[in-house]
DNA sequence: TTGAAAGCGCTAACAA
DNA sequence: TTGTTAGCGCTTTCAA
């Protein structure tokens, strides 16, 4: 018994006496296609409810219109974001999205990556777990000319196209704003230096005390995970410091703000005693006191550029072999380093 | 030409010498195929390289394996690690995931249900939109029998099934705390009442207040989006009251936070001049100063029940009827309504 | 400008 | 226990 809910091109071809051929072409604004004819048809396919059975359409077309999304985890205001700005442009061209979480291990990578493989995803929007350190595991989708655009955490990749903001000049910046406020001992909490982000955000910031002066120590370095509990961790160690540093910068406001919290609870003035600077501008920067200077990353334009370029390039429409988009970012100054006047 | 990565049942049938049903039939572990020819089969297959066709399979077989969730939004850390949860349960049972946002609005929710309809996702996980009032969108979805079940922002539904915490104790609890640290005038910080998460927590609220004596003025309950601009208002709202609270229970973190912001600024002590208390346990809670009470919400638990219930109706491996699940929370009392002691 | 027909890869009813 | 066969609904080549 045919379901009623499941109406196809035969039932609309039936209907007004033409082939299921026309019906096809008609819904889909083929130029071979009487301009009448078309619009009866598509009159009549509202009338009768028709909707289009997509696996029919993959499986003759071999295009699923679905395309991939590999993020190391979804519990950030910035990730979050990035991911509407990505659904907006999605939406709007009738792709689906599979959104999946490496959970920050490449053994999840892995598996995020041959689940959508097997999907038959059209194309995919990656950004890299912590430990990832190869792109072996892309190797199936790359063959096959899937299309991958990674953002915020890239990798060099023939072929593949990035979207990111300079994080080394945004580092730069930054450790430049903590010089000028009268910082000259200045840590650095940073990430993985497998990672673009972290190892870029470090090299901008050794660059400025360079430029300034400066001399960079082994010491001034503490690499984590930069999570709540790193951060906490971070700042044990500088209370352990027998030559304490007067300024950091943490490459994300979550280790920024666990930094701010443990180090007030030891009863150090920040930004008085200690300056602190993040990355992201999430919203928890507006609610610690001080109040955090960041990086304001755009990232619902990330999302939507990324999306753009990954459609343009499924579609053949990209005008220029583009291999890398970098986006503005901007400094955000608040509380938590304004020290000029109190020197 | 054939592309050699598109490796088909019939070219792992051939290999063997056997039929493609019999391939099909070993592929899956069917009973009726002999173990050492499933086996073989098995062996081919990995061997080749082979991976099923998924739109095939869901032409034919008339299921997609995929589920469609429809959130509110989803950049706060609760809905994230929902979708954590959600995410551990269909991973493991081979199911893919489309995640849609109805950035709190009906008529962005109404277009995701059509989209998720037309996609003919196998059933639906849905948290509902702020200002959704009935559910007549989703007829469709229910007359062809797919499945829907609701979590967190609920509704009454010939045929869903429902999974929540107890917001109406939760509310209970978390007012009757608030009296017992003295506070004799508590205002509400509500949600649209339409919501059962918002509708449930106000009457627990008022509940307590009565089972203690106190009485409920209109003037009490200020019912807004619970953003963080709400929250603004609302501190701008008790700031310019001529007898002002010594209690606030927000309906959730942000708001709380906002308030508790604002009402900083304004040199208001908190919780000694007024208590404040929250709903969902944020990581935003133990950032702001003082560190909010709050009720912790079992997110994850929640995914993944929801996820486990809808899988079980999707392949009638439910036990029982049921029609609502109820999870347990937790009040968390913090410093930002210790009181006692003070008084 | 339209139609006929083949086939995308898989599944399952039925036959053997 | 295995094979045969007829589609699932759509697109597209070729023919008219």
């Amino acid at each position: 018994m045919k379901n009623k809910s499941e109406v196809t091109i035969y039932d609309v071809a039936k209907a007004l006496n033409i082939s299921p051929s026309t019906v096809s072409r008609g819904l889909k604004d083929h130029p071979h296609i009487r301009r009448e004819t078309r619009e009866r048809i598509q009159a009549m396919a509202a009338e009768m409810g028709y909707q289009r059975n997509k696996f029919a359409s993959s499986l003759r077309k071999k295009r699923t219109e679905t395309i991939g999304v590999v993020v190391p985890r979804l519990n950030s205001y910035f990730m979050a974001t990035v991911i509407s700005g990505i659904e907006n442009i999605t939406n709007k061209y009738g792709y689906g999205l599979i959104i999946s979480q490496s959970q920050e291990s490449v053994r999840h990578e892995v598996s995020c990556i041959s689940t959508l493989y097997n999907s038959r995803v059209d194309g995919l929007l990656v950004s890299l777990a912590y430990d990832t350190e190869n792109l072996n595991h892309f190797s199936n989708l790359l063959s096959k000319d899937t299309p991958v655009v990674f953002f915020d955490r890239v990798a060099e990749c023939q072929g593949c196209m990035s979207v990111v903001i300079d994080n080394f000049r945004a580092g730069y910046e930054i450790t430049s704003h903590l010089i000028s406020q009268g910082c000259r001992r200045i840590m650095h909490l940073g990430g993985s230096m497998l990672r673009n982000v972290y190892f870029d955000r470090f090299n901008g910031y050794k660059q400025a005390l360079a430029d300034h002066g400066l001399e960079f120590e082994n010491e001034l370095l503490i690499v984590s995970e930069l999570n709540n509990k790193s951060g906490k961790e971070a700042a044990e160690s500088i209370l352990r410091m027998s030559n304490r540093p007067d300024g950091i910068f943490a490459a994300n406001d979550t280790t920024a703000v666990a930094v701010i919290c443990e180090l007030k609870k030891a009863g150090i003035k920040v930004p008085e005693e200690i300056a602190v600077a993040g990355f992201n501008n999430e919203p928890i920067s507006q609610v610690v006191q001080p109040n955090l200077t960041t990086v304001d990353y755009p990232a619902m334009e990330i999302g939507e550029i990324a999306a753009s370029s990954l459609l343009n390039k499924l579609n053949n429409t990209e005008k220029f072999n583009v291999s890398k988009i970098v986006v503005k970012h901007r400094i955000i100054v608040r509380e938590s380093t304004l020290r000029t006047g109190n020197h």
